[in-house]
RNA sequence: GCGGGUGUAGCUCAAGGGUAGAGCACUGGACUGUGGCUCCAGGGGUUGGGGGUUCGAAACCCCUCACUCGCCCCA
């Protein structure tokens, strides 16, 4: 009898209005923090040239082999929904030559990201991000700067507690000597290594440290760390980080298997991390591409930046904001002349800022009232013919029950002077 | 891509081969034009879909789809 039902895809949510207030309260907070620590909003396309994140993002890195939405335009272009922002951001960066505005360009962005990957508890195939990004600066200052910048934003929600994960990955020039060290010694153990990461010896030797598996785990615990094997510059850069984040009192754990799944980025990398979200337990994540800006055609420029999962916060923080009344007064009405009305009513209401409602199938007046009830009005106007007759209204207290008639002329102004 | 779990009313869940139920929600009534509390009544289901076993299937078997948790990977 019915059409075949149509649903929504695989790993896309509905966001329905109950739970929009933990939205708003986290995208307003991140608005109001990210503009006092000198980030400024852009919005970047949702979908770029497969190119760019093929280029970007490492062509055998996980997300670009496997994970990404990409289709042929019309005229045979390739094109792939965003799987991530700091691409993005960074093309628009150099497109529109934004190092010659100022020498450091602070930038965030709020939108959703597309990865091809099976949905479970915190992980879904449309997901949210706040990004942010710091173009055009080396200074280890920046990579605390965002470090403090997360530590507020969970503050300001309450997301605790959370643990920051911090490592250097070292960059193009003290990362080669570490990956044959590593490589040197994965060979060794390479029989007790897991199928995935015998492979990934040769193709990314960093990820085997990364690996979840015990066997693995146990097998590189006393592999060579990234950072005995990093230059003077990337040591400098560390160490000042780590002293940078002992002045403004944020603690952190050294991870030295930190390693990230984007192949951009270089020195500082780090995660925040919470209990309680299942095994997609990072809420934040990113660290410095030095390279990336020229890498995708630009100057060369640093940058560091970093994304948090909109999702994953909001299944941290209390949602247990109360639905705030959804409107301030009633219409109730009884009869043809009062349903008649009734448009130009509300109208008169909410020209005068008033938020009204009003039944518009007219049930009983039972039922209107038990609707007036619910959406929480201070005040129902009561519309009979038996009014209409009179030219006045009933205007009801709801909460004292006292009613009292207004003349139809003086509604607006007398309920403006109820509900400010 | 690979494993496990779950699909019954709008929602949360019962019924473990013998007439598909409850609570909440919704609608109406008690109170002919007055909300919350109480009581009463009502609407709403091809038990995810298809096939099989059986006199008889929501239940047992097979297939399929969806959701969900985990692996991989990631925010």
């Amino acid at each position: 009898m019915s059409a075949p039902k149509i649903q929504a895809i695989r790993g896309v949510k509905d966001i329905l209005p109950g739970e929009m207030p933990s939205w708003q309260v986290l995208e307003s907070t991140a608005r109001t923090l990210f503009d006092t620590f000198g980030y400024a909003e852009i919005k970047i396309p949702i979908f770029e040239a497969t190119e760019l994140f093929a280029r970007g993002l490492g062509a055998t890195t996980d997300v670009v082999e496997k994970e990404m939405y990409t289709f042929p335009d019309l005229d045979g272009k390739s094109l792939t929904l965003r799987p991530e922002g700091t691409a993005g951001a960074i093309r628009a960066y150099i497109e529109h030559h934004l190092w010659t505005e100022s020498p450091l360009t602070k930038l965030y962005y709020v939108g959703p990201m597309f990865r091809h990957e099976r949905p479970q508890a915190g992980r879904f195939r449309q997901f949210h991000q706040v990004g942010a990004e710091a173009i055009g600066s080396a200074s280890p200052l920046l990579d605390v700067e965002q470090l403090v910048l997360l530590d507020r934003f969970f503050r300001a929600l309450g997301v605790a507690p959370v643990t920051l994960l911090l490592n250097s990955l070292g960059c193009l020039l003290c990362r080669p000597a570490y990956r044959d060290a590593l490589k040197d010694f994965l060979m060794t153990r390479a029989s007790g290594l897991c199928e995935a990461c015998q492979r990934r010896i040769e193709t990314n030797p960093l990820r085997v440290l990364d690996c979840k598996r015990e066997e693995c785990r146990a097998l590189t615990r006393d592999a060579p760390a990234i950072t005995s094997y990093l230059g003077p510059e990337c040591v400098g850069h560390f160490d000042a980080v780590r002293a940078g984040l002992d002045d403004v009192g944020l603690a952190y754990t050294l991870e030295p298997r930190l390693v990230r799944g984007l192949d951009y980025y270089t020195k500082t990398a780090f995660e925040f991390t919470a209990e309680g979200l299942g095994a997609q337990n990072t809420i934040a994540a990113g660290g410095r591409y030095d390279g990336l800006v020229e890498g995708l055609g630009g100057p060369p420029t640093p940058g560091v930046g970093f994304a948090l999962g909109i999702e994953r916060v909001i299944a941290l923080f209390t949602k247990g904001n109360p639905a705030s009344p959804s409107a301030d007064v009633f219409i109730a009405t009884l009869g043809d002349h009062a349903k008649r009305r009734v448009i130009g009513l509300v109208t008169a209401l909410r020209d005068a800022g008033i938020r009204a409602e009003t039944d518009y199938d007219q049930g009983s007046l039972k039922s209107q009232m038990r609707r007036a009830d619910k959406l929480g009005v201070r005040h129902t106007v009561i519309l009979g013919d038996d009014e209409i007759a009179k030219g006045t209204a009933v205007v009801r207290d709801m909460a004292t029950k006292a009613q009292t008639d207004v003349a139809l002329s003086e509604l607006v102004p007398h309920l403006r002077r109820l509900s400010p």
